[in-house]
DNA sequence: CATATGATGTTTCTCGAAAAATCAGATTGA
DNA sequence: TCAATCTGATTTTTCGAGAAACATCATATG
C-alpha cells in the first residue's frame, strides 16, 4: 500500500517506534515458530529479550492477544496460543473458503494491472520454489512471502478490503501451521502455484478454486500424516480460549456512562 | 485508584479487572454508535472518561484497533475506525459469505441440544421483536443481544471455534452500522427470523441461506437509501488503514534476535 | 494419610511522570 | 503575498515502581 517510506530503510523503519519493531518481531517468533505453542511468556522476560518496558511488552501482547496469536487468561498471564490438528483443520477450513470466494471476485473483476501483479508475483515464487527445490533451504521467510505475496496478487482485485484483511489474518495462522510442521512439498506445490497461474489468466476461477482446495487439503493431510503428539505440550485442548470477549457477545454490555 | 473493588459492583463480573470493564465499555461504545466514527480520541481525555489511566488506556486502544474498531496512525494517536457505504457494503457481504457456510455445516451436524438452543433463543427474540413493534424501543442494547444469540444459535454446530469467532467479529462490525443507520424494520425481521426457525428445524439450508441473503441485503439497502452523507465527517475515504502490520505481510520480517 | 489453612515469594496489573514527537501559530526573508 | 523556519504548547510514547492477585510450600488438623 502507498504509504511513504523513507528510501534507505533496511530493516527497522527509520522513524517507527520502539514498539512497532518489537511488535513485527514478535510476531514473526510466534508465525515461524521460534516460540513454542503453549509457551508461557512472562512479562518481565520478554519484555527484557525484546528490549521494551513491561508497560510497552502489555500493550503488545495485547495485541497480538487480539489478533489469536497468544491467549491471555484473566490475569494468569499470557502465553503463546496453543496449536491442535482440529485448530489446523479449521484454519485451512477457513482459508479455503475465503480464498475461494476472493478468487471468484478477483478473477471476474482483475484488469491489466492485475494480471501484470500476478505474473510478477508468479516468477519470483517460481524462483524461489527452485532454489528450495534444488536444497537451498536458508531462507524461509522470504519464500513464504512469496508465497503470501503470489495467493495475495491473486485475490488483489477482488474489491473488498474486509475480505483481504480477513484473509490476510487467516493465512498467517496457517502458515504458523506450516512453518510449526515443517513442509516441504517442493514439485507438487509448485506446480499447483504454476496451474493457478495459468488459472488466472484464462479467468477460470472454477477450476482455480478446485487446484486451490487440494492445494490447502493436501498441505494439511501431509503435515497431519507426521508426528502430531510432538505439537502438544501437556494437554492443549480447546483451552480457555477468548471467552471474555466485550461488546455484545460475552456479557450484558455495560451502560454508557458511570 | 488503588482502592479495592466494591463487593457489589453492579457493572462488571466481580473479579474483573479495571481494563476489561474499561474495554467492554468503550467497546460497547463504539459498536452503539455513541462514540461518531472517526471521532479522534486523545488518549489523557479518553482514560479520564473511562476511569483508568493512560497506560491502561493504551492496551484497550490497541487491543480494539487490531479488531479494526479504532484506527491508529503512526505516533499520531488513535480514532474511532470511520464508516462508508462501501465498507458497510463489505461487512455485509462478509457476514453473508460467513453465516451462510456456516448454516450449512450447522443444519447437518446440529443435534437435539443445538435445535433446543435455536428454539430458545427465537422465543427469547421473538418477545424482545413483538416489544420493539410495540413502540418500546428503550432497550436497543438486550434486543439485538437476542438477535446476536439467534443467529449465533443457528450456527453454533457448526463445527468450527475459528468460523465462529470470525463470524462474532464481523456480526459485531455489522451491528455497528445498523446502530449507526439506526434501523428498525420489526415486522419485516421478524417474520425473516421465523422463517429461519423453520429453516432450522426442517434442516433445510438451501432455503435458509435464501433467506439470510436477503435479510442482510435488504438490511443494507434500507441503510444505504437513506441520508448516508451524515456518516461522514469530513472526508473518510480508505483512509489509512492497518497498513503497520507485522509479520509476513507489511514487509520483510525481522530477524531472530538482535 | 488426606485435606484445609496460612505465610511467603513471584507475577501481573495499574498508575503517574519523564522523554520524544507532533501540531499550531508567529516570525522572517524573498 | 507566499513559503519556509522557528518556537511554544499539546499529545503521544516509553518507562519503572507500587499495589493487587496468584502460586507455592510448609504446617496444622480431622
Amino acid at each position: 500500500m502507498g504509504s511513504s517510506r523513507k528510501p534507505s530503510d533496511g530493516d527497522g523503519p527509520a522513524g517507527e517506534t520502539v514498539g512497532e519493531i518489537a511488535y513485527r518481531r514478535l510476531r514473526a517468533d510466534i508465525l515461524f515458530g521460534r516460540l513454542a505453542p503453549a509457551e508461557k511468556l512472562r512479562l518481565d522476560r520478554v519484555s527484557r529479550t525484546y528490549g521494551t518496558s513491561v508497560s510497552t511488552m502489555r500493550e503488545l501482547l495485547n495485541r497480538l492477544g487480539s489478533e489469536g496469536l497468544i491467549v491471555a487468561e484473566g490475569q494468569r498471564g499470557f502465553e503463546v496460543a496453543p496449536v491442535s490438528p482440529d485448530d489446523f483443520r479449521e484454519v485451512a477450513a477457513m482459508r479455503q473458503l475465503l480464498e475461494c470466494h476472493a478468487i471468484e471476485q478477483s478473477f471476474a473483476a482483475g484488469d491489466l494491472d492485475w494480471e501484470g501483479r500476478v505474473v510478477a508475483a508468479h516468477h519470483k515464487l517460481s524462483v524461489m520454489e527452485g532454489r528450495m527445490i534444488a536444497g537451498d533451504r536458508a531462507d524461509p521467510q522470504t519464500w513464504k512471502r512469496c508465497d503470501w505475496e503470489f495467493h495475495h496478487a491473486l485475490i488483489s482485485a477482488c474489491g473488498s478490503r474486509v475480505l483481504l484483511q480477513m484473509h490476510g489474518a487467516i493465512y498467517d495462522k496457517y502458515l504458523r501451521y506450516q512453518m510449526i510442521a515443517v513442509i516441504f512439498r517442493g514439485e507438487v506445490a509448485a506446480r499447483e502455484h504454476q496451474r493457478l497461474l495459468q488459472c488466472a489468466l484464462a479467468r477460470d476461477a472454477a477450476t482455480a478454486q478446485g487446484v486451490l482446495v487440494t492445494h490447502i487439503q493436501s498441505c494439511v493431510e501431509h503435515a497431519l500424516a507426521g508426528d502430531t503428539t510432538a505439537w502438544f505440550k501437556e494437554r492443549s485442548g480447546p483451552g480457555p480460549r477468548d471467552d471474555a470477549r466485550g461488546g455484545i457477545h460475552g456479557r450484558s454490555a455495560a451502560p454508557a456512562r458511570d
